[in-house]
DNA sequence: TCCTTGATGTCAGTGACTGTCATCGACAGT
DNA sequence: ACTGTCGATGACAGTCACTGACATCAAGGA
């Protein structure tokens, strides 16, 4: 038996959601997390970055996922519908959790500060598909351009996915899509 | 004469501007840009409600000119092209203030805190230009998604004003619309 | 047995804000 | 000129997000 129990960093993230959710994010202050967890208020520092973050800890698999549908694409496909691919397979991430993300989203949605997290985020994606577009051939500004539209798509399916109770978020991406190309 | 000297909310952008320039937004406290500007620290909080919003007070007017255009764009014309024309006159706001829009966007590129805020300031851009777009009838996705690729096209015309010495923003924005259009 | 390592606790400090109250020039009404 | 209100500011204390430095302690290896 350790000095301290296991998996501290999960019940943080559990804490942090609950008191989220209660109180509001910024009627929480990282120690009221903390002590919720069970430990000290340096240790959820030493865990994330920001009282922000906690809520942001599985972000990076998704622009992963994103950057390797587009490098995994056939060479032959348009710019287009690979960064569209990377967006269908971002979302693929979440399908499985969509009370989780609606919990999520609900908190977000109130807190311009987790927004302008959460487009940070976003603007990341965007960059990764970006660099993986370039490095796949595709001319650069073509490559942001295609990276912004799969982002929105993204944006969009997720928003209709949780807001209009849609079943399927990969499905919503399929509609986002194709009204995105009904404009031109 | 009265009391204090008048003008403080232009000293304290000027002094912020320049406090960012030479330390850095981190290295600069509230104080030190309040002591320039011959206030107090209490005082530039009155004024703006964080200390990043302080590089942020001209954003308004943009998204004004780009609701204007769109309410103003005749009734026949397609919705993406109704947006991007929005872009173009929120672009035209900057094309006489290169060298300013320059020194503010080197210091938001080296601020990942102000970077978020550039880009909530870009998503309410994004929104005002989708709700006007809707009172002239456009379907909500339609409208979301012209909005999207309109903020899109100002983001990237933008950053290659900016970057690659491009003499005209408006330009830079005919530019990015043709690539934009050119990826369908 | 001793030493190192990694995760944590403890504590003091900085800086971004916020609430509250006092101050004082300007301006209007009398 | 007298007076009262108003708006912008100063002064000051307080909360909270973070950070650096050092101490502690279980586990695992030499």
């Amino acid at each position: 038996m350790s000095r301290w129990e296991p998996g501290a960093r999960d019940r943080m993230t559990r804490a942090a959601v609950e008191l989220f959710a209660e109180r509001g994010f910024e009627r929480t202050t990282a120690g009221d997390i903390a002590e919720r967890a069970g430990v000290t208020e340096r240790t959820f520092f030493r865990h994330f970055p920001d009282k922000r973050e906690v809520l942001f800890d599985g972000e990076q698999a998704m622009e992963h996922a994103f950057q390797e549908a587009i490098a995994a694409a056939p060479a032959d496909v348009a710019p287009i519908d690979v960064a569209i691919a990377g967006a269908r397979a971002a979302a693929g991430l979440l399908t499985d959790r969509r009370e989780q993300a609606a919990r999520r989203a609900q908190i977000i949605a109130r807190t311009p500060s987790l927004q302008e997290r959460e487009l940070l985020k976003l603007a990341g994606m965007t960059r990764a598909a970006t660099d993986s577009l370039r490095e796949r051939g595709t001319a650069d500004d073509t490559a942001a351009l295609a990276a912004h539209c799969a982002v929105t798509v993204f944006q969009i399916a997720f928003a209709r996915w949780i807001d209009e109770d849609a079943p399927d978020l990969i499905a919503c991406a399929e509609e986002a899509a194709a009204g995105l190309r009904g404009l031109f």
